[in-house]
DNA sequence: CGTGGCGTTGACCGGGATCAAGTAGAGTGG
DNA sequence: CCACTCTACTTGATCCCGGTCAACGCCACG
């Protein structure tokens, strides 16, 4: 587990990064970090919460599962972002699953210290506020989507959020390696639907493939497939 | 525009339960009472941000718009509950409409005072920080749901969430008058789908209808159908 | 060389949306 | 008091998107 530098944590960690400057050296002594390899489950729904989690490197995928073999990815932490922190004020029972689809490091600070900060340092319960009210908008627009858009505009706009967050490579290509099962469950459809709809997007000049990359071709076109014009 | 009492509003309001009490005179004296009528819009997706409001009484929806015609109800506001909430930090464009489902008054209080409000008074912050947390994984369950669970369970679902809210009358049925087409859109399904389903709930038992109002007859059956035992 | 995981593709089918039409009340005007 | 309209409820018929199942190819890895 390497050493990390105040500075670095400064610029990564969305707690440091909304925290009072005076508060940083306090919390990076109560932070932990793990290495997560790529795969490896942090927590799961229904275990004992511990803590509120930070992404120092790799993406972690929060998602909620559905019987025996389906699951819902609900958002990907990246680089600097929180996740956890949907048990604030809960039963003390994670509602969710979050597992590393990109192996790097996470930082923790157990709830109680976690909570004793919220209480003192308001700056940052502020931003944490809102930065949820702006998860609660991601969240209702998907919701909405779930309920009346086809699978293949929930695919486009799925697509459209993973340039936004982790961006192009180099040759172009949305910068994050997934899965077409994980890419499926972010979109809230199955393995072959997800597997087809990408097939006729390609068709149509949308997307290009490049292995497993995919790079978006057509921007506007991909947009116009989200939108609700009846 | 009646006159309410401090003691009243302690009450009744989330802003006012939560906030600490040197605070709440001036709170009082910036918020507006404004009455709704049944099916009145109190704001709608794509208008300028104005305020947070509060429901004093009645039930307000908060829902969002697909096409022309569709759309999904996220959640019923009732007395005492904060909404317009999620326009926290965003782009000062409401995401969501609220629209009366039974006549009522609702407070509101504009941005800037709210926003400074937050900023101060770090208890309320602290709670609606909890409250939004709870929302959140109401959100992500409801999302869950809509993209694994068949409509029979979102009906289910729906009229359980209904029965924790709003409660029972003293004859034993929910006690909330809505229509089959408010019902359908808080299930995520049509109207003829839900119209269906409802029946077979009551051919198997778990319902019984008098008029309009729905009341559960087999709680845990009903239950049952919300779980993903596969 | 087998074996297991993932990608790929076709065939099938069923839940639920859509369309269409009929009924029942609740107001409204003559 | 009756006809008329309008909206909400009710129900059947049809259709199609997308989930399910099954089979095969491919490649990595023990």
């Amino acid at each position: 587990m390497k050493k990390v530098t105040i500075i670095e944590d400064e610029k990564n960690c969305f707690l440091c990064q909304n925290c009072l400057k005076e508060w940083i050296p306090a919390i990076l002594a109560h932070k932990k970090n793990y290495k997560v390899k790529k795969g490896e489950v942090i927590f799961r729904e229904g275990d004992p919460v511990k803590g509120i989690f930070f992404v120092k490197s790799g993406i972690v995928k929060v998602h909620k599962r559905w019987g025996a073999d389906k699951e819902l990815i609900l958002r990907f932490a990246s680089e600097g972002l929180i996740f956890g922190h949907r048990a604030l004020g809960g039963d003390g029972i994670y509602s969710i699953s979050a597992t590393a689809v990109q192996a790097g490091v996470v930082s923790y600070v157990d709830m109680e210290f976690f909570d004793a900060t919220l209480k003192v340092n308001t700056n940052f319960t502020y931003d944490l506020l809102m930065f949820m009210a702006q998860d609660l908008r991601i969240s209702e627009r998907k919701m909405r989507n779930l309920a009346h858009m086809p699978v293949k505009g929930r695919v486009a706009e799925a697509l459209i959020i993973l340039k936004d967050q982790f961006g192009l490579t180099p040759e172009g290509f949305i910068n994050i390696e997934l899965s077409r099962q994980d890419l499926a469950s972010f979109s809230g459809a199955t393995y072959e639907t997800v597997f087809r709809v990408i097939n006729e997007l390609i068709q149509d000049g949308l997307l290009v493939l490049s292995g497993k990359s995919i790079s978006i071709a057509n921007y506007n076109k991909l947009l116009k497939l989200t939108e609700d014009i009846a």
